[in-house]
This record gives C-alpha cells, structure tokens and sequence, in this order.
DNA sequence: CTGCCTCACGTACACTTGTCCTTGAGCTTG
DNA sequence: CAAGCTCAAGGACAAGTGTACGTGAGGCAG
C-alpha cells in the first residue's frame, strides 16, 4: 500500500501544477500559479519540501537549483483522495455522488454525450 | 453565502450520523459508529461541540442531556466538499470526475442502469 | 447516605497546515 | 571587488484537528 500521508489542499495545489509542468522548480511552479493567488515563493518551497517528506515527489539538484518531479500519478492520487470522500461523505457509496454530480451540478450536453459514451464502451466490455 | 468553516473529517464523521439519525445525543451518536471504529465518548462530544460552534448544527438541553440536531442540510456540504475537491484536484471541472468514477472505480450493473436513467430523466427536462 | 455511573463542560496536547522570515552561500553586474 | 539578487534550508508561528483527561453535578443501587 506504500501509505504516504494524505495531501493538504495546499500540497495538493502544487502538486497539480507539478503534474502539468512535468517537472519543475520552485521558482517555475511559483510562475505558474494563476495570477490570482498571490503566494510566496518560500511557501510553495515549503509545499514541495513536505510533498517530497511525504514521498510524492522526487527531487535533486541541478547545478545550484532544486528540482522537483512527481513520483505518485495524479490518478492514484485521485484515486485516494475520491476514495476518502466517498467513504466520509457516502458511507463509501458511489452512485450518490454521481447522482449529486449529474443532478446538483449543471453539466453540459457535451458532457452529457460523453458520459453516454463512457457507458455504452463500459457495457461494451462486459456482455 | 453564511460562510461556515469547512468541516473536517472527524466532523464530517460524525455529521453524517447525525443526518442519519435526525437528532441524538453524544451517546446515540457515539452508539451509531461502526463497531471498528473505536473512539472515546468524549471524542465524539468533542466534535459535536465543534459542529455547533462552526454552526452546522442546532443544540439544548432535555433535561441533564444535551441533544443536537442538523441545522446544515447533506445536500449543502456534500455540495461545498464536492466543489472543492473538484476545484483541487481537477481545476474546476467535472467531467473528469464522472470519468474516474466509471472508469476506475467499479461501478455495478444497477449503478449502470440507474445513471442511464438519470441521463434520460435530465435529456427529458430540457429538449 | 455512600458509592458509583453518566453527563456537560472545560482543558490539554501533540500534530498538521498555511504562511512566511532569516540566514548564508553562490552569482552577476557595475 | 562590493552591492544586490537568487536559492536552499531551516525555523517559526498561529490556527485547526484528532484525541482524550479531569472535574463537578445529578441520579440510582444498595
């Protein structure tokens, strides 16, 4: 199970652009913070610092300068942090989520075909 | 917008219980957690406590005995939880989100026919 | 009436989290 | 070379969280 400690909201945002980035330092995952959220550069070297104790990332020197890279995929990531919330929040039933996602939360018709799709290959699968 | 603090995960616990069982004292509440979950009396009045202060639920004595009730409806935190998570961990969309659920979550039969019904129920409000 | 049980309520305490400050080394440019 | 910039690294600090203990009052069994 390799259990690393849950991510904070925090580590969780920079781990989002750590993804994107593919690799990065603290200075380019500060620059890549959408403008709005004004941060300090010390504090997202603090977020990587934990996500590396945590054992997300890996991370090395290059030269003078730090670099980190994410070791644990966002889908397992996902895969967790759904899985928690699922478990809190529905007594770790799924379809009342979806059902909250479909029905509480406008989605588009796009979203819709696609959803559609996703089943039909589902079912696709398993005659 | 009333804008109460997040709950944590031991409030959310315990809210969940709440919602289940209408109303209830720290004792019932105490009593409605799973048996492996093992957590002191006053752990649960702990949270109970936090709940109020954070203004999720309503609260009196009968008697000795204090009593709390939801004041907070599922639907509303579910929705701030859910929005936040996607928020975090998938910037903002949710598309990405039905796709985890059906693609790598199990997902049943039934779950299958009863989100396909959802779908039609939804195409049919809007034509 | 004396223990014991059960509450409410306050307090505690270590750990996590969001956020930043400080220090000291290397780099750059006048 | 000296002044200023840029990093890494370590600390710091208040708020939030998980978890429980202690105290004191009300009830009930002997």
């Amino acid at each position: 199970m390799t259990d690393r400690p849950a991510l904070s909201k925090g580590e969780t945002e920079v781990a989002r652009l750590l993804w994107d980035l593919g690799q990065a330092t603290v200075r380019q995952v500060h620059e890549a913070l959408p403008p709005e959220r004004t941060i300090d550069f010390t504090t997202v070297q603090t977020y990587l610092r934990r996500l590396d104790t945590k054992g997300y990332v890996d991370t090395w020197l290059e030269g003078r300068t730090r670099v980190y890279a994410p070791k644990v995929q966002p889908s397992t990531v996902i895969r967790e942090t759904v899985g928690e919330l699922i478990e809190r929040l529905f007594g770790g039933q799924t379809l009342p989520l979806m059902r909250h996602l479909i029905e509480d939360r406008g989605i588009t018709d796009d979203d819709m075909a696609e959803l559609r799709r996703l089943l039909d290959r589902l079912e696709g699968d398993q005659p």
